[in-house]
DNA sequence: TACTGGATCCCT
DNA sequence: GGGATCCAGTAT
């Protein structure tokens, strides 16, 4: 089920290319309190150009900042932000060093782990809860800003291939919550398995 | 040194 | 529908 490590060169393609072919595939992260492992099922690209429009809806729009420098590194790390004071989102660097592109990953179906997840995550209610949001998946998996700037190709935190056959329905369409973002919230670089329970929020 | 608002989640 | 909660980015 779960194969090969991705490679360096697997993340140097651009957000919008790397996007769409992460969902099926899988996020793991050791700590020394266990391993956990899910399906990715949702993600979104951030940083790449529509059209020629520059993406606004990305944190490297603006530039590169002390937040954002990871952005810019080269693709094959992580980018873990602090959101609304108290949530984490994990990002995937991806592109050539300097470019500012990111894939968020949105929600990923739990694999192996579940009882470590449910114990970070104090939600009441269980499930596809556990997972089916960006912070609440970087909650459940232990993903915080300690995490920043990992190697995706390391021992610790990383993307392993579905060495499954079985093709996947991949629904693309715009993304979420960044209304604020004149041109970018009509970019379609939403993408995510379809009729998957994990997703975050289907329209 | 002060202000503003967000790639979210949860409860009402 | 609104509150929690904090820090990066920007303005003063």
């Amino acid at each position: 089920m779960i194969g090969p490590t991705w490679t360096p060169r697997e993340f140097l393609s651009d957000a919008v290319t790397v996007a769409p072919k992460l969902p099926g595939q899988y996020l793991v992260h050791k700590t020394p309190e266990g391993l956990c492992a899910g399906r990715i099922v949702e993600t979104e690209a951030y940083g790449c150009t529509y059209d020629g429009v520059a993406d606004d809806g990305s944190h490297s729009f603006r530039g590169l900042t002390g937040r954002t420098a990871p952005m810019f590194h080269k693709g094959g790390i992580s980018y873990v932000y602090l959101i609304y004071g108290m949530y984490s989102c994990f990002n995937v660097v991806t592109g050539p060093s300097g470019q500012g592109q990111a894939v968020l990953v949105r929600a990923v179906e739990p694999v192996i782990g579940m009882e470590l997840m449910a114990g970070r995550r104090k939600a009441k209610k269980l499930g596809k809860n556990l997972t089916n949001g960006p912070g609440k998946l970087c909650q459940a998996f232990g993903i915080t800003r300690v995490q920043n700037e990992l190697d995706l190709t390391g021992p610790v935190l990383y993307i392993a291939h579905d060495d499954t056959e079985s093709a996947i329905d991949i629904v693309q369409t715009t993304r979420i919550n960044i209304d604020y973002a004149t041109h970018g919230k009509s970019f379609p670089w939403r993408f995510y398995i379809n009729d998957n329970p994990y997703v975050s929020k289907v329209l």
